[in-house]
DNA sequence: GTGGTCTAGACCACG
DNA sequence: GTGGTCTAGACCACC
């Protein structure tokens, strides 16, 4: 992780970074006490500022995920990776929600956004950016009533 | 439609105002050279200035999807009807399948997120931007193993 | 260039912004990913509202001319260069066609119109705007017979 | 003529029926005296709004080209024919200068500006907004050093 | 009446 | 420092 910055997307470096550090200790691969990567190290990684790295970093401080030590480096604090795994879920479903409602209000029915959901969990890991065409068939074939 | 524009959100006006013409092009509510209201008239309806709007029209334009008649109006253009439907269902699919991959990259199953899915499907409406409550419950009962 | 810009004109700011730029660009004085005078500084170079410059900024991208780094500044996109020449010659010869069937359907004839050329092609300068007095002679002793 | 409005142009539609009339003196198919078609007619005709002829006219009128006589119409003025003629040479003239230095600006030289005179005067009516392929393919095989 | 251009200047997000 | 968004309002061209 931590490699999948995408300088041109419409959401800013800096909260790239930050849900990727997020995600990391979520997903246990980050534990408590864990060092980040330096701020150099890691600007210098991903081809940014050094100061959007430290503008992330001290985001995650004052969400109470991660501690400083001056002069040796960034922590994850305790209690983070709960915490994280929380977030991680709560915007997940969210997220759900969301998206149906957006489909709903697209004119799609209960079916077909099922079924697409089913072709989508069928669907291992795609390139990213490019969407299964199974899923593009079964909406083009839909026609919204308005 | 074009009066749900928010002006405290983070996505800007004009995008709404946008997005909203798009939308009423897709529904079919906005036929092929329909005149859009008068960049004074939604600016005096949605409370913005006058120059949003004629941002919001004036990018439509460049997208090809409305026309300019020096003194007589904005309207619809001819193809703009299939143009916009066809982006509105990428767009959904494309979302739905982004969405899932977050899910299961979160540590969802397969059951989880059907059952995630089909109680947004059953809800009729929440407030705007909030989510059901049995939605949350179900995520806090699960546990990924990650 | 960039400092020809003439408020008086009848041809907008920002188009005049806009064009000094793509031909900066297909001159090769503005090569891929150099960067372009900040909005503010060119506003102020040029003495026009910063929001002017912007415009024209905006509507560069838009042309996938230059591309925008947030807080570092806009620079110019790959392949502009070539783009920009191809269309320069492209208005060139379009502009040459139209003229001379202008001036056919004016009553000249081929005699004429070369030694029209020839006379504009021989002038060094001349002041912006001005017709050089011998090509005026040449028209005043000719009599189209239409 | 007056048929060839283009009402997607950029140059106003009042302007041009105004050079389409003028067009039409200076050939000599409007003569002293003659009746021009009336507002609503010509409206009809090129479909636009009838304010918009009756501006041209009256634009035609403050130059002294034309005359109006209460109910009866709008005429040709005594020696309109002769101004027209000289006016359209001059315009002829003046645009042949400025397509020229256009030209140079862009990195011609004269040798290839006259072959693409020639090439142009060589070619009959094309049709509207081609320009004819011999003619980019002269100014392809040209590199400006600029 | 319509949209288009431009100014003056505030405030925000990003690096 | 950079560009992006938005307001308030003037003036113009066009229909």
């Amino acid at each position: 992780m931590l490699d999948s910055i995408d300088i041109d997307s419409s959401v800013p470096v800096y909260i790239q970074i930050e849900n990727e550090v997020q995600f990391g200790i979520a997903s246990g691969r980050l534990k408590t006490d864990d060092r980040l990567p330096s701020v150099r190290e890691l600007s210098e990684r991903v081809k940014v500022n050094p100061n959007t790295v430290a503008k992330s970093y001290r985001d995650l401080e004052v969400m109470g995920l991660v501690y400083t030590r001056q002069g040796m480096g960034v922590f994850v604090a305790k209690g983070a990776t709960a915490r994280c795994r929380e977030e991680c879920l709560r915007r997940v479903v969210s997220r759900i929600h969301e998206v149906v409602s957006e489909a709903k209000a697209a004119g799609f029915g209960p079916k077909e956004i099922k079924d697409l959901v089913n072709v989508s969990l069928g669907v291992d890991t795609t390139p990213y950016g490019e969407t299964p065409k199974q899923m593009l068939e079964i909406a083009k074939k839909f026609k919204p009533k308005a």
